[in-house]
Parts: structure tokens; sequence; C-alpha cells
DNA sequence: TAAATTCCTATTAAATTGATAGGATTACTT
DNA sequence: AAGTAATCCTATCAATTTAATAGGAATTTA
């Protein structure tokens, strides 16, 4: 049930430039604060910027910043569009269904369901503003919250 | 966010097991009814008799039946068996910690924690009984539900 | 024009997962 | 007692994914 290190480092980048809002920030920059390597972060905000994250400045005095607003980009999505489904497993997926030959009366299914619905609610409803502001246990003071299934 | 197949495979052949109460199961049969290679799943059900999920009878006629009855058998603790703490990121697990450079004011430990949270809340709350009697949506009507981390 | 920096593609290394092979051991059956 | 069927066990291999590395092209600033 891992998140790859991708994942991690290209949200370390965001919060980065988020913390920095207007200001350029260039790679060597951004390496340091965040302990990933020049090399590889090149190719994550790379993809970021295809994903429409970020923009870059080329040239001297070039780097990277936030394309969207914080409260725009949604950690669920980034995610998915890093490492793939949130589902567990193929067969419960939303966005990206995989049929299972052993589908038909699978007594996992329901489960796995479930696991994705539950990460989906906390991802989906969590925006980089929302980690800017340490606003991740908003769910204090109540010890249980009920959420809605999507029917 | 994936559980490999190696869990998916083993609780297949659990669930298998548990819909045959007192009965011993040869892996042909196992292979047959859950798609998985024979060799495969020696591997995997030689790591579950290890782990005290099932027993063996060796020789003719042998094969696999549960150790444990299925209400005490629980799919978080599988997992974690099979594959590793269900943490999203090792900072964040509580069965395998692991520290990170980057952990003092870290925005992204909190959501972590969020996300281990909720998963174990789910994980750890179903036995192997609750899938064999289609007992996840048990949370149907409220819905499901989310813990808080505890503090 | 020179220096700084992103852009881009290709390659490599490491880790994990899934599958395969083959023989040793055990137990049932005749 | 012998033969056969099955688990047991270790070792290896193939495929995939992830992470890291390399090097040069293109662009902008000064």
């Amino acid at each position: 049930m891992k998140v790859s290190s991708k994942g991690e480092y290209a949200l370390r980048a965001l919060l980065l430039l988020g913390n920095h809002p207007g200001k350029v920030l260039g790679i060597q920059e951004i390496s340091d604060k965040t302990m990933v390597s020049v090399h590889y972060l090149e190719q994550l905000l790379l993809q970021l910027k295809k994903l429409g994250y970020v923009t870059s400045k080329r040239g001297a005095k070039g780097g990277y910043m936030l394309h969207k607003g914080p409260e725009g980009i949604n950690i669920g999505e980034v995610i998915r569009d890093l490492e793939g489904p949130l589902s567990p497993m193929g067969c419960a997926s939303i966005t990206q269904y995989e049929p299972c030959p052993m589908e038909a009366g699978c007594q996992l299914k329901p489960l796995w369901s479930l696991v994705r619905d539950t990460i989906a609610f906390v991802l989906e409803r969590t925006t980089l503003e929302d980690l800017l502001q340490n606003r991740i246990n908003k769910l204090e003071g109540e010890d249980f919250v009920v959420i809605k299934r999507p029917s």
C-alpha cells in the first residue's frame, strides 16, 4: 500500500513552490530543500509541467513556479497522475477499472472497493493549500467521522 | 497504493479454505479455484503456514486447511504479514516506523498519517469471517466511517 | 557573446514481484 | 513393504517498476 518516492518527491517540490508564491525557484534550490537529486527532480518537474501543475522559465535565472493556485491542486489527482489509480486493486478502480476473471462472486472486491473509497475520500478532499496550512487534522474533535459513500 | 497479487492470491486461498471448513484442500484444487499457479501457491501457503494462518497435511490426500477460525483472521494483519506496513510511507507507519531526514516540519506527514489510519481502520476491523459472510458493507446505511487519529 | 539554466532523450542500476524448476520428505493405499 | 501422491523447501530466473545517471540541445539573462 505504498506511495512511491516519486509521488513523495513531487509533492515535496509542489509544497516548496507553494511556500514561495510568485517566486521562481531553480532546480538547484529545490533540490537542496527537498533532498532530491537535481536530475531526478528535472524529470519530475517536467512531468508536473506537462500535467499543468507548474510552469517553468528557461535560461539564466530560470526555474519553476506553481501554475495553479494551491487550492486548485488536488492531492488525489496528483498522486493518480504520477502513480496511477488510488485503488488497491484494478477491479475496484473507478478511474481505471480492470476486469478480473474471478470477479463474479468475488468475496474480496467489496473490501477493495471500500479501501479505495476511503483512500479517495481522504486524498481527493485534500488540496495543496490544506497541506500548506496544516489543515489535515481538521477532523480533530470528533472521534469518528461518518462519510457518505458515493452511490 | 497497490496491494500486490501476492496479498490478493493469499487472501483468495484463505477465502477458499474458509468456504470449506474442516476439509483438507490440495494445492491442485486450490490452484484451479483461485486461478493461481500451483508453484506460486506453494510458496504462499508455506508462508501462511509459518505465519500460523493455515496447517498442512503432507503426503497422499494431503493439503491445507485453516489453522484459526475465520473470525480470528484479521485482514489487516494478513496484508501486513505478507506485504509490510499498511502505511503509505515509512514515516507514518506505526508497526514499522522509519525516520526521514525531512520529518521535522514536514507538511506531508500529517496526510500520510491520516491515510494510514483510515486504511488501518478499514482493514484491521475486517476478518476473514466478514469476507466470507459478505459483511463488508455492514456500514451501509450510515455508509462508512473514517476514524480520527489517536492522539 | 558568455554563462546559467531548463529541456529532453536515452541509459543504467537496484529492488520487487511473479513465475519456474527440481529434488527431498512424508503419508496414504494396496 | 512398495509405490504413488502430495507437501516441503531452496534456488533460480524473468519481467516490471522505480530511481538514478549522463550528456547534449535550446533558451534566456547579463
